[in-house]
DNA sequence: CTGAAAGCGCTTACAG
DNA sequence: CTGAAAGCGCTTACAG
């Protein structure tokens, strides 16, 4: 049949022996340039590619990173991929990936134990924390276990984690309506028990706080991430809160859907109610008006977790000076946009 | 150190042969039940976990399938992704991920090559047909090539592809404004060159026919797919096109920015203007006013795609009466909303 | 500069 | 019911 030939195949061809095509193809010295030329030669010819399985299961290195997701349905997570696809092609790392079947899957382990059954060198875990979950995967791989990163979550003693720092961007959105002189700002929460859900709104709490704002159970109102569920909430804060000025959603979605109804039944935006998100979609300037929100890079995100990983590849004894640290916490960012802005 | 127990390691412990162990992880009879209760014993005290790779190079079967995208960071292939993931998790394959690095990549005999070296048993080719790049693969992989299925772009004797029917979209779309009393009737076209984008716009063009309308080159002006693309598209057909009354975009995004401009300029949709789109994003029902869209079911074009590959796998003399075709295509669908509704 | 031997972790006939 | 032998496609010492 169509078989690819084989290093024997290449040998054979050559009338030499399977380990100097080894050499050749691994460009090692040792051999004369007439052989090499000879071999290259025949390589071309007969389009012969070494077996990245032979190669990884005798040198006990496969180039290979698993990373574990969920919910690529909703936007977000494909950036984080995004940003991994990128550092890891670039570092010449192979990728196998994982989505579970949900975002509360249970049982990862059978997951983590196809990856790793594929000997790949690290997992970059990208699947939210949400409640325990994490808690769990880490208290059943310690230290000694394999390579992982986790990504979006908790940071936590001895495990590399990178988050961003949720808590941070709901005190900068809680500051901003405030000083874009909201006196009464709710807020939309995201999926209840998320890890990001809880700091993005313990940080709204504190900025609120800060400013000397009271904060009641009437001003909060949890969502799901999905534009339905802010229009839901909104809805729901028109009854409960009707003095309502300022709106900080948990995501640009829930956002959009406060813009949407704000617009059906006539509410002024910004100049009766200002609204912000959180994420910074690519399509948020286009929003009707223009939405206010907070800037989380993702892509950046995915990028160093598999800086990271690389990393802790390369040099188990962390000698390194200037190596990353296990818990690295990103920035997010203010972007004022008319939704906020009093004309 | 810490590593992982072999076959060999289970054997030494349970005191019989590797074959032994073998016949048990792969539920083979011809062992006797108080062995093999003790073998299983000992797997899971060790949690020992077979090497896929020892495997894979042994049975010549990865279960493996390779998937090549490009552009993670727009929506659309995401949700694509995520219909492989589902289904290639039900069938128990494992994946392996390569992004380009861009759009048009041009060399992408790398990419096909690494995953090949990897044994992947097929190859999903998911990023877009853009000119001559699809073509261009498939001369290099012929009929005797790797197992490889196409997504979303043009049908190709002998080779399989799974795409939806763009051309019936943008048909649908222009039909369905005639009927909603437009009668200068614009395009806002996606990237140049996409196969995607040219069905769209033929399409488009063969429903202004089929009702009577003229095309001319003023209603057609080319986006990107962006939405500040859309923006611009929009102001320059304001200019150049001042009595358009409906707009088909080209996707989502840009029919957005047609909406965003529209408000800031006073311009009433759907009274004066009305607007659609083409994707059905999750956030459609919610812009301001509801865009009305032709859906395109991308999660199933991904699921399908990894049915079809495994397929090909299993049987590939294709003998059975209820095969899939090797010519896919999707039917899209209209979803009105408030855009296009005269109220 | 080149090759014979051993081995990565498995499975597949084949013997007993 | 069980094991000795060979081999998947490579690389790694070691000899010459």
């Amino acid at each position: 049949m169509n078989n690819t030939p084989t290093i024997k195949d290449v040998a054979r061809l050559c009338g030499v022996s399977t380990q100097t095509i080894s050499r050749v193809i691994n460009q090692k010295p040792d051999v004369s340039p007439a052989t090499r030329e000879r071999i290259l030669k025949i390589i071309k010819e007969t389009g012969y590619q070494p077996s990245a399985l032979a190669r990884s299961l005798i040198q006990q290195r496969s180039f290979t990173l698993g990373v574990i997701i969920a919910g690529l349905k909703y936007e977000g997570i494909a950036k984080v991929l995004n940003g991994i696809t990128e550092e890891a092609n670039k570092e010449g790392y192979s990728l196998m990936l994982e989505e579970l079947p949900n975002f509360n899957a249970i049982d990862v382990q059978p997951v983590i134990r196809s990856l790793l059954s594929h000997q790949v060198e690290a997992i970059i875990y990208a699947a939210p924390e949400i409640g325990d979950n994490w808690r769990n995967v880490r208290l059943q791989y310690p230290m000694s276990g394999p390579r992982m990163v986790f990504l979006k979550g908790s940071p936590y003693p001895g495990i590399s984690t990178i988050s961003v720092d949720n808590h941070l961007g709901g005190f900068l959105a809680a500051l901003h309506l405030y000083e874009q002189g909201c006196r009464n700002i709710a807020h939309i929460s995201g999926e209840a028990d998320w890890w990001e859900t809880e700091e993005r709104l313990k940080g709204w709490k504190a900025g609120l706080e800060k400013v000397g704002l009271p904060v009641t159970s009437r001003q909060i109102v949890a969502g799901n991430w999905s534009a339905s569920s802010g229009e839901k909430a909104f809805l729901t804060l028109l009854e409960n809160y009707p003095e309502v000025d300022g709106i900080f959603a948990g995501n640009d979605q829930m956002a959009l859907s406060v813009l949407h109804v704000a617009n059906e039944r006539g509410i002024k935006v910004p100049e009766q109610l200002k609204v912000m998100g959180f994420d910074n979609l690519a399509e948020t300037p286009y929003y009707s008006p223009s939405l206010t929100t907070i800037r989380q890079d993702l892509r950046v995100l995915g990028i160093m977790s598999v800086k990271k990983v690389i990393e802790m590849i390369n040099e188990p004894d962390k000698s390194s000076k200037d190596a990353l640290p296990d818990t690295i916490i990103l920035k997010p960012e203010l972007i004022v946009r008319e939704s906020t802005q009093a004309k």
